[in-house]
DNA sequence: AATTTCCTATCTATCAGTAGATAGACTCAT
DNA sequence: ATGAGTCTATCTACTGATAGATAGGAAATT
């Protein structure tokens, strides 16, 4: 058992803290007092707020689409099912926001490459739902409008159960979303 | 030509600032700057900062709310036509975030009394929309399964519009809702 | 009518706490 | 010895918040 770097335990609380926060929601010194370093040793992994920010979207980015696997394996409607899932636990395990979303809400306060990495989650999300839509026959429009449907409603769908305090949301949209 | 009082400058600027940055994302004295006070006069018309939150997502919802009508008016296709372009005003006039929106990514970081307006903002649409949906002959549950769906797809139509820099990312879902 | 009292809204000045960030020294394994 | 990682110590700027003073007008009292 190897015990996780600083640098992890860094990315670890700091995510959790935006998800519940915001980038405007956390800051060096709660992350270093919940791992026990001092807010300078931040410094030396993420020499800025923005570097830290960076990272932690594009790694949320990759850790998501690398739990959704390629998005031509199985049926359209196996890999739609597990999108949802793959949201669903955000909220159901961590009890927290998807990164992104969060992100994403505050997109025009961010710092130029936090916005840029939360844009890149988006837009690799955008390609493979329509990726996934288009294997059902329709064409590539409509591929793409069912792509910004699902991925719209299941973060909306994430605020909307967190807010009532209550998961059935969450899963009346998804449910719904056919 | 009366001018606006101060307290209606601070309300303005604070919901401009907290559309775009969150709660966390906007100062007393950012506001006392922009609208020319100090911050101590703030403190004046709103004691503290949760005081001030409050306020603002009450008097967003009664905003929206008032904006929509009743549900029963029209046909429920005009309804829910109104409710969809209420919602387009608040990314296309204003170019922010809904404050409620952004207020429920961030719900379990907000004073108790910030987050119980902001729940009340999400209970109050989806009652409007599940008397609106009720009276197109479906059922009690499948009224607020749509009711649901619909608040969380436009919710997260504008994180993904403004995100992406593409209104026309807010008009694909909205217009695939039916 | 004149005077006093009170209220509203703002100001100045200040507080303790925290923000992100930096410089330089220490530790320890290679 | 070198370099990675962490520390102490510190900086400037800003946070929400409070105390006390002040100006102007309304209301009450004389």
């Amino acid at each position: 058992m190897t015990e996780p770097s600083t640098c992890d335990l860094i990315l670890a609380s700091a995510e959790r803290r935006a998800r519940t926060g915001g980038y405007h929601g956390f800051s060096f010194r709660e992350i270093a007092d919940e791992i026990g370093v001092k807010s300078a040793s931040i410094h030396y992994h993420f020499p800025a707020k923005e570097d830290l920010g960076a990272v932690l979207a594009r790694r949320y980015a990759d850790r998501f689409l690398e739990r959704l696997g390629p998005p031509d394996a199985a049926t359209p409607d196996e890999r739609i099912a597990r999108y949802k899932a793959t949201f669903r636990a955000a909220v159901a395990e961590d009890g927290r926001m998807c990164l992104c979303g969060m992100f994403g809400a505050e997109i025009t306060a961010l710092p130029a490459r936090v916005a840029e990495e939360t844009r890149d989650f988006f837009a690799r999300n955008l390609l493979w739902l329509a990726a996934v839509e288009a294997r059902r026959g329709h064409g590539e429009d409509a591929a793409q409008v069912r792509a910004a449907t699902i991925l719209a409603a299941l973060e909306g769908a994430i605020i909307l159960s967190r807010t009532m305090g209550d998961l059935a949301f969450f899963d009346r949209v998804a449910d719904n979303l056919g």
